[in-house]
DNA sequence: TTGGTTGCAAACACTTTGCAGCTGA
DNA sequence: TCAGCTGCAAAGTGTTTGCAACCAA
């Protein structure tokens, strides 16, 4: 095998966090599947939070063997590792947060079912709002605000 | 009958929104049903939001023949009227926020799961700033916060 | 080899819908 | 009387679970 550059002891080196994953799998005694990699690969491509049906959708489209059980079979196992964070979304479905890589929150129409990002700026805002007159510290990385956007607000 | 005081044309008349239910499903060429007596009843109690099974295992607590679907339909109905609005909680199923009386937000915590009310003024800090930021207009009576609580947050 | 995984299918919980009979106005 | 309502039951969703076969390590 050829030479490897020595890792880079210091510095941003994760790209993605998942890059590893299929380490941190082994390390558990787990296995490294093609379905597994399938949906990491599907995770990959989304940023914020996906609903299950999208996964298992967009991993059977990708794959073609793999099925409801084994995707949440895998998220359940992604979220032990810390990976993702399920919860549920405004239409009811189950919702996977993918770790977020930066601080921010998301604002979501319940008019036309927009969603967008609050810039970290706003959140500051909000946020020192509710630390200060509730002594709420809020997880700006999980800040969801639902109302009506300017479109679907009179 | 007997003589009837004549309705106050001014001050805070209607103590409660569910009041003139009757009448209002009436004037639409509706009817007032036990069922319906019943779930108003039930909704009377709660503050907030709840959910549906909450409020179909309490009606059938008080009533004992309501069904879910006697349930379901008559909180459409309710929806159409603008007396509650329906969502989906934290736990994936549906839930109904009842009319908000007064101006106000919700900071749900995903650590531990309570709720807390966001007082006006904090609410006002927000809304501000998502206005003047992004030009979104909040419905103040539909803000929700999710994030961590100062007991679930090192 | 062998224990973690997978696919299938059945089980589940919750919500919606069709329909015949009931009932409030 | 007669539309609106109700209860029942069946159909739909989306998610979970049991189990025998399969395969990564």
């Amino acid at each position: 095998m050829p030479h490897e550059q020595i890792e880079a002891s210091a510095g941003p080196a994760a790209a993605s966090p998942w890059d590893d994953v299929a380490v941190r799998l082994r390390a558990g005694g787990l296995r490294w599947t093609p379905q597994r990699r399938t949906l990491i690969e599907v995770l990959r491509e989304h940023e914020g939070h996906v609903t299950a049906s999208e996964l298992i959708a967009r991993c059977k489209e990708l794959d073609g063997t793999t099925t409801p059980s084994t995707v949440y079979r895998a998220l359940d196992l992604l979220e032990e590792l810390g990976l993702v964070k399920h919860g549920h979304g405004h239409d009811g479905r189950e919702e996977y947060h993918i770790l977020p890589q930066q601080v921010h929150g998301h604002l979501y129409c319940v008019g036309c079912g927009s969603t967008w990002e609050i810039r970290p700026e706003t959140a500051a805002v909000i946020v020192d709002a509710l630390a200060s007159q509730l002594g709420f510290a809020v997880d700006l990385s999980h800040v969801t605000i639902s109302g009506l956007c300017a479109g679907c607000h009179d």
